[in-house]
DNA sequence: TCGCTTGTTGATGG
DNA sequence: GCCATCAACAAGCG
């Protein structure tokens, strides 16, 4: 389930392997999956444009093409299942949704469950008209801008740092992760929150992501949270209590009952 | 066959 | 406007 940490691997993917390369064409293997534009002319707009650094936000990736100044722009969502393969062998996947053949490589956009996909942007035009209004990415995130997102919210902090107008790029399991590491139940209320509670989730947000990042994803070791989930009767990798699963912000959460204060 | 899962949007109601 | 809840979407999985 790509959250930030997967669509961040995704982003040095092409950073490193793609980025710099000039669009020689461009295939759309499933049109559904684009937005914004026809395959003919995406083929049109890309082709002959070089294909700059990418940028993310949250779980969206930018490809941004460029000749000087940024030109058009694919605006990329994974959702549940999409992934971007870089060969540079010359033997594009033959079934992805939209590849971009590239001198000396192919980026290929996949996604078995047909959900997300790419969107076309004109040059100029913001990016924000498709992924809608994004809170501060949350990598890197200091402590006084979540403070001042999370200020005057009503309801439960899991709902609040799961909606990506808040703080962009945390999903499911990394906000379970970083609830138990703070030690606050999922259903906290936000304006309850004391001083230690935010300094500790804050803490443990940049813990969790750093740690994810460097792995490329949501890691699910024998000290993860998230490498007790899919167990049929998980335990708390600290404390060794029956974790608890409920219902929290229409998501299944994960949290030990002994550690975070609270009910979820 | 049914139900659950994921992220996001959009409808509905408080 | 803010927030909770629910349905919808796709498709794999049990």
């Amino acid at each position: 389930m790509p959250e930030l940490p997967d669509v961040e691997h995704h982003r040095r993917l092409v950073a490193e392997r793609a980025a710099g390369r000039r669009v020689l064409g461009v295939r759309v293997g499933d049109p559904a999956l684009l937005e914004g534009t026809t395959p003919a002319g995406l083929g049109r707009s890309l082709t002959g444009r070089t294909l700059a650094a990418p940028r993310r936000h949250g779980k969206w990736l930018l490809l941004v093409t460029a000749d000087g100044a940024d030109g058009p722009t694919l605006v990329v969502h994974f959702r549940m299942s999409g992934e971007l393969v870089v060969d540079e062998d010359g033997a594009a996947p033959g079934d992805a949704a939209v590849t971009l053949l590239l001198e000396g490589a192919a980026l290929a956009y996949r996604t078995r469950r047909r959900l997300g996909g790419i969107s076309y942007l004109r040059a100029g035009v913001d990016p924000a008209t498709v992924t809608g209004p994004l809170g501060p990415d949350a990598l890197g995130l200091d402590r006084s801008t979540l403070a001042a997102r999370l200020e005057g919210r009503r309801g439960g902090l899991k709902s609040a740092l799961l909606n990506q107008r808040v703080v962009a790029g945390l999903g499911n399991e990394l906000v379970d992760e970083i609830l138990w590491r703070a030690r606050t139940a999922p259903d906290q209320a936000v304006g309850d929150l004391t001083h230690a509670q935010l300094r500790a989730v804050h803490r443990e947000m940049g813990v969790v992501l750093r740690q994810s990042v460097r792995a490329g994803r949501v890691p699910s070791g024998p000290t993860w949270l998230n490498g007790q989930r899919s167990q049929p009767h998980p335990r708390c990798p600290h404390c060794d209590a029956l974790l608890e699963r409920s219902r929290v912000a229409g998501r299944t959460t994960v949290w030990c009952p002994h550690e975070q204060s609270g009910r979820a």
